[in-house]
DNA sequence: ACACTATACCGGTATATACAACGAAGGAAT
DNA sequence: ATTCCTTCGTTGTATATACCGGTATAGTGT
């Protein structure tokens, strides 16, 4: 079953209906909607009903982070330049890491502000057959990483964290002296066994600090 | 109901004979059991029965992790070495980040070896009214987290990671240069609602790599 | 001694049923 | 118009029951 009757806050049936539609019985409707809510999906209202939920962007601690969202939710402003698109012949280690030998891949770089101040440089590869038409979107209004998550779901990552000191290009673009190491996260996102993107992320670490939270109380 | 019969691999009663002991319906011994699994700690076999589980040391992703099992699964040779432990009344603000006002507080200090190579300066502050016996365990043989583990069970941590430049301490202990930037991760951990510890581990960029891995499938 | 078989046990699943707790909505009384 | 109360719908929880398919074990037959 496919529930895009709705979107966000749309309220499913209750499980007594789900339970007649489908002609099972109530527990057995109940236990199929509770996995969908363990994933986050769906939100459960005691007495109200079951709504559906926004998808947890950031489902996983370390999480794959909105940077928009999260620059926005500080009440900041966002702003994004795209300092360079290139099509690629893989030939270098970072595009064959993509383990697509054959095609192409797309590059793409992007400094990111939070109030006029950057704040991260975005350097993107992105596996040209399974996104072909990702150099033609529109980057000052969705991010490479939500336009992705919007073609291909995530389902797998796999992140390294190395703290570096400034390339000439990062203190460049950064705007930060030689003295400023820098936090260099890689990020290979997949989906259904596909590698989709990489990513390499630098933040200057005299204005960015990752965080994660972790609960396991469930 | 706590299950300290046994440890790892011990087979705890069927579902029936639970439903029997605690006067419940199977169906919620079941659900009970169910839980614990979700939790990762009960694992079923099919047919055959359900079993206690190494705990998930590495849960959730950017794992807690054991960084002596980590080097071990490298084949090399982890080593610690305690530098300083101390007791303090919490006055400065890293203690008072562990909510212990009125109460002693814990200071321990400790390099990690991996084969010799200094890789880890650990800075752990520890609640002392929660963990009275922590400066009396023999640190060379188990890990502050991992006898803080054995206390009080993890249920939430905060994470947070910044690179930073090395101080002259770092610069002695870690063996490395004043260009050779670090990796700093700042870690609370808490055990239902209390906070146990502060850790703030120090790795040199040149050695080590912080990685995690995502899945969502499950 | 070995191989095969029957049986009991276990987790996995589905169903029907009952009641509790709580919120929302509507109607009645003031 | 406001307040109170009743009723209904919904989730949350517990129980009893039934059946399936797998494993492990004891027993049987060769």
């Amino acid at each position: 079953m496919i529930l895009n009757n709705g979107g966000v806050g749309y309220k499913i049936p209750s499980e007594t209906e789900l339970s007649v539609s489908f002609s099972a019985s109530r527990m057995t409707a109940r236990k199929a909607v509770d996995e969908i809510v363990n994933k986050g999906l769906l939100k459960r209202i005691p007495s109200v009903g079951t709504f559906v939920e926004e998808p947890p962007a950031q489902s996983s601690l370390l999480e794959i982070k909105n940077i928009s969202k999260e620059i926005s939710a500080r009440g900041h402003r966002h702003k994004m330049t795209v300092l360079s698109k290139m099509t690629l012949i893989p030939n270098d280690s970072v595009a064959q890491s993509l383990s697509s030998f054959n095609s192409k891949v797309f590059k793409i770089v992007i400094i990111h502000f939070e109030n006029d101040i950057p704040i991260q440089l975005e350097e993107r590869y992105v596996n040209a057959d399974l996104v072909p038409n990702f150099l033609e979107q529109d980057f000052s209004k969705i991010t490479a990483n939500e336009y992705l998550s919007s073609v291909h779901p995530l389902t797998d990552a796999e992140i390294v964290i190395e703290a570096i000191m400034p390339t000439n290009i990062l203190k460049h673009n950064l705007e930060i002296d030689e003295k400023t190491p820098c936090i260099k996260v890689s990020r290979s996102t997949m989906s259904n066994g596909y590698t989709i993107s990489h990513a390499i992320l630098y933040y200057p670490s005299n204005r960015y600090k990752l965080t994660s939270s972790i609960h396991l109380t469930r």
